[in-house]
DNA sequence: CGGGTGCTTGATACCGATCAACCCACGTGG
DNA sequence: CCACGTGGGTTGATCGGTATCAAGCACCCG
């Protein structure tokens, strides 16, 4: 846990262009950035845990932050891994008290945090706030509603093929990517061991795809589709 | 496709007791309600499909709807199984204008249909209606993330043995459930081949789970826990 | 009685988890 | 400068779970 402190210019700056705040007029994100305030944890610094009972939610400044269950025998899974400007939790503005799963620093991160209370009350007397939450937990879901569709008709390679590509610009025939994060954090993000994604980049080796630390070259787009 | 109609007084009388619209007050729900058209369909039929332009979403008044994608080998996935007072594709409201996954009627359905220019005008200006939505929407995504959690969790049987426990009430040692659908149904929602259904009831009856047809007995309910 | 349809059962194959060993890059301290 | 430890990643061997394919069964309804 850490210091909590109102947000320096350079966190404003990249507040404002998240997606829950960029569609805000003058007024209503002075209002939001009213309501902010920016915290900072160290990597495996645990946020918050499901059950506890749940009084802000956050937006990514910087770094990335896992979200994941617990199963009775301890084993975890990740929910959704959220980086610069991904906001979570904000779906208990309208829900039950307490968190629904857990939250952890991946890394060293900076958040800005927002009181439930204070945004619901804000959202209560201005739509494009509400609008903007709304728009938020749409996205949420439909990207989470793909992540199920992903899990249960892609294999390992397919699923690292379809990762690469939606990081990768749209044109061109080949691409070279940098990974935000660790190999591990990606397993985890596609619901694999960390071995199986080291054996899903070898087989997409044959694809074009070459791997040397966090630096990922891609040969050959359109081969990377049909898998 | 098939008919259009307003609603009859049976059909308001399910509408009314929805999550969307159980929270509205008398004015916000009749506005609602004058949105609302009832339509049927068949068996077997597809209400839309992924990629089409998406002009209207749904609230389920009896029947089960599957909400569900392709992958390009024709291979299907569902993403979530949809029964009365559930909406669904509300998503749209806010987001691209194409629906992003199919529907088909799992059996003969009735639905209130929703325009969703007009309802996004009527949440406009009224924030009850868009409180409403926003609470759909993060049940559903909530709902949603249990069901990656879960996905990446649970053996089948565990699956099979949390859906009975969620679809059983709480007190009591033993339980009696009736399936609302068909097996194979129940299948898709929880991921499964529909012999894998099988499968996991078998091996649940050491822990006193009894089936047949769509009838299932469940002798202790602490036993199921423990999967 | 014949033919659906939905479900179960069996045999097999595949995929990914798990466990263990190893490798490599890096940092630290003797 | 080197020995050592650590953390992230890879590789190999094995196991388990579920999909898939195929066949058989039960029930319903004509």
């Amino acid at each position: 846990m850490n210091k909590v402190l109102r947000l320096n210019s350079r966190d404003k700056n990249i507040l404002v262009k998240t997606p829950i705040m960029a569609s805000l007029g003058q007024a209503s994100l002075a209002r939001m950035l009213d309501l902010a305030a920016a915290v900072s944890f160290e990597a495996r610094d645990i946020l918050f845990r499901e059950g506890e009972h749940a009084d802000v939610f956050y937006c990514v400044l910087s770094g990335y932050v896992r979200l994941y269950r617990l199963n009775k025998d301890g084993r975890e899974a990740d929910i959704r891994i959220c980086g610069p400007g991904d906001s979570f939790a904000e779906c208990l503005l309208y829900l039950g008290p307490n968190y629904r799963y857990n939250a952890q620093a991946a890394e060293g991160v900076t958040l800005a945090r927002f009181d439930l209370a204070k945004v619901r009350a804000a959202a209560e007397q201005d739509v494009e706030i509400s609008r903007a939450i709304m728009q938020a937990l749409a996205t949420h879901l439909l990207t989470t509603m793909d992540c199920v569709a992903n899990d249960r008709l892609q294999t390992a390679p397919q699923r690292v093929a379809h990762f690469l590509l939606t990081s990768c610009p749209k044109e061109g025939t080949s691409a070279s990517i940098r990974l935000p994060f660790q190999k591990s954090l990606l397993a985890g993000k596609l619901g694999l061991a960390p071995e199986a994604l080291s054996r899903a980049f070898s087989t997409l080796r044959r694809a074009g795809v070459t791997v040397r630390g966090r630096l990922i070259q891609i040969s050959d787009i359109n081969a990377l589709k049909q898998i």
